[in-house]
DNA sequence: TAAGATATGCTCGATTGGAGCATAAAATAT
DNA sequence: ATATTTTATGCTCCAATCGAGCATATCTTA
């Protein structure tokens, strides 16, 4: 809930009354960069593409794919994103679309600092993990390498409990509930809402507002970073994921809430698969992305229900039982429904508490 | 689907290697622009605040609420936006989010045209249209006005039939299907998608989806304005709604989708509504946004038990007949749901054709 | 050849949500 | 006043959806 206020009231020239764009770019030249999250399942784990800062090699840190966008040389931003993540990286994009647009990184800056202001615009893109693809630079890391929270593969990880409940319930306890309007819902309930605190139910979809909680709790490192206060009144602080520079988890974290939400109404799935599949590799794909909450008869019947494959008449062998019938995307389905997607429940609230 | 290819393939030097974001700034010195495209529902019209582009006075067109975004002066985008809306038309932004930023405007551009790039970040406030908020400049304008063939609340809407429909089977007609890769549905599939033709469903929240096709078919004004080929090839087009300065239509129509979109899913028609309301005319002003398509009883039903509203105590009389309770928005929901609102089946497909 | 593993079809029951009936309580017409 | 109209609101019925489990098929492996 971005409901921040400002509370300045600048001077009214007459030209801010009109609606001429021109106008922008005489007063504020800034740059425009194009940060990727390219995400892929490889071997059941959901994957980022990641690359090395190396601005300073002493303290080099991981980085999402990052090229600068100009103008003159492409049509589209999506246009350029494609040429310098092939440039970059090796990979041939398929499946790409826009997440957010991030320019608030004041906070990034050392006071004083006169580094031009950068606006990054965030993508999303979806890929195989082959190596078919070309890869040239950089490495693929699991999500939960940045985010171990996020990974409720094996029921409600340790961290929650062990490390972070207890440190946002003692910063949530720290405050004097300031006014009510800059902060619609106070510490304690947010701490409560992103991470399924006291019974609470856990919305996978939730990833951003949980590390910029973090984060405003002074938890992750980028905080400490960045000379938040929070940050420092933290002593013998564990770690909390692998940072990442500026705000790239930021970006990342808005990029696996994306994925989250949308593949559960938009065929993206397919996206992340072979051309040919097993309908158990299609649900480990989902459950890789979304946590492993599918009962296995019902997701063959609601996906094969919506149309969203068709069998290609071979079978997989060497499965270690009975051979399983082969898939492929159904396109067609574009062409039908609106939106189809691979629609799953809501986990039984696998959540101890409740 | 935006599966653009770029061919191009540009030399790589060793620098595009390194993850500093410092070097966009250098590469490519833009303007940001910021589009505020402020939705509410007067007397059960959905309406958005219109400014007059008075650059040139003899060819005025509607736009929408523009100002720069100036780094040094804010720290944030949303704390900009804010800012200069207030200025500009005297209105306190509640709830706003971040839309989509464009930056493929080349084509607006005259060929030779020098004059600088700018991104334009759009964003999607909600607000209630009452004249208390202290309006100061622009007007709220229906949005059917600028796209008619978005109303339905009279059934379908006679421009599709008449106006729409033959001219997309003409465009579609015309081509030869050249390459599927760039072009991943075929034209006609598309229009059919989009405007629900042939008994195909009627998706309300495809309206950028729409805008595209028949800027791409040339029959909105602006792609005349562009110099779009596909625009030359009409004779006697009849009018598409109302055309806006630059790409500000397409923005509206994005800001259109989301809310239809994001009504379904998040309590977000509290924005539009007064602090006390029938449960009647909270209905109303959903059907204003997504189409009239709710029964009465079971809205009801729906609201009340989600826990989204309580009643105050008080009826409102005078509503013609029997006095209705007065309910507010239940707060606290945020508190307890992880993503309620107001959940709306599928309208029963009044397509006429199926 | 038996045991184990995976694939796949089918049924049952709870929940959800669409549709309509019926009644309550006001405004308005007669 | 009384009847009629209009809106509000409670309740029931029914179809579709989906979670859960049983049963069976067909392979691999010991």
């Amino acid at each position: 809930m971005n409901m921040e206020l400002s509370g300045r009231r600048k001077p009214t020239p007459e030209k801010s009354h009109r609606a001429s764009e021109a106008d922008a770019a005489e007063q504020s030249p800034v740059g425009i960069g194009l940060n990727a999250a390219i995400v892929a399942v490889a071997d059941d784990e959901p994957v980022a593409l990641a690359v090395r800062s190396e601005a300073d090699a002493a303290s080099a840190t991981d980085a999402l794919p990052f090229g600068p966008f100009n103008p003159r040389e492409h049509r589209t931003l999506e246009g350029g994103l494609r040429a310098w993540v092939r440039d970059q990286t090796g990979l041939d994009l398929g499946y790409a679309e826009q997440l957010y647009t991030f320019a608030d990184r004041g906070r990034h800056l050392e006071p004083g600092d006169q580094s031009p202001h950068v606006v990054s615009i965030g993508y999303l893109a979806l890929t195989q993990a082959g190596a078919q693809h070309g890869l040239t630079n950089g490495v693929w890391r699991s999500w939960y390498h940045y985010y171990p929270w996020e990974d409720w593969r094996k029921g409600r990880p340790e961290i929650i409990a062990r490390d972070i409940e207890p440190r946002l319930k003692a910063w949530a306890a720290r405050t004097v509930t300031v006014s009510a309007v800059q902060n619609p819902l106070a510490r304690a309930d947010r701490a409560r809402m992103c991470f399924g605190l006291d019974g609470t139910a856990w919305d996978e979809e939730k990833v951003l507002d949980r590390y910029e909680l973090l984060y405003e709790a002074g938890l992750v490192d980028e905080a400490k970073r960045d000379g938040r206060v929070s940050a420092r009144e933290w002593s013998d602080l564990p770690k909390f994921g692998v940072p990442m520079q500026t705000d790239h988890r930021r970006i990342l974290a808005t990029a696996i809430g994306r994925t989250r939400a949308k593949i559960k109404y938009r065929p993206v799935v397919f996206e992340l698969m072979p051309d040919e599949f097993t309908l158990y590799e299609l649900q480990k794909t989902v459950e890789a992305i979304l946590g492993p909450h599918l009962h296995k008869q019902n997701f063959r019947r609601l996906v094969e229900g919506a149309g969203l494959v068709e069998p290609t008449g071979d079978v997989k062998t060497r499965t270690g039982g009975r051979p399983a019938k082969l898939f492929r995307f159904r396109r067609e389905v574009l062409l039908e429904r609106p939106a189809p997607g691979v629609r799953v429940s809501a986990p039984p609230s696998r959540n101890g508490t409740n």
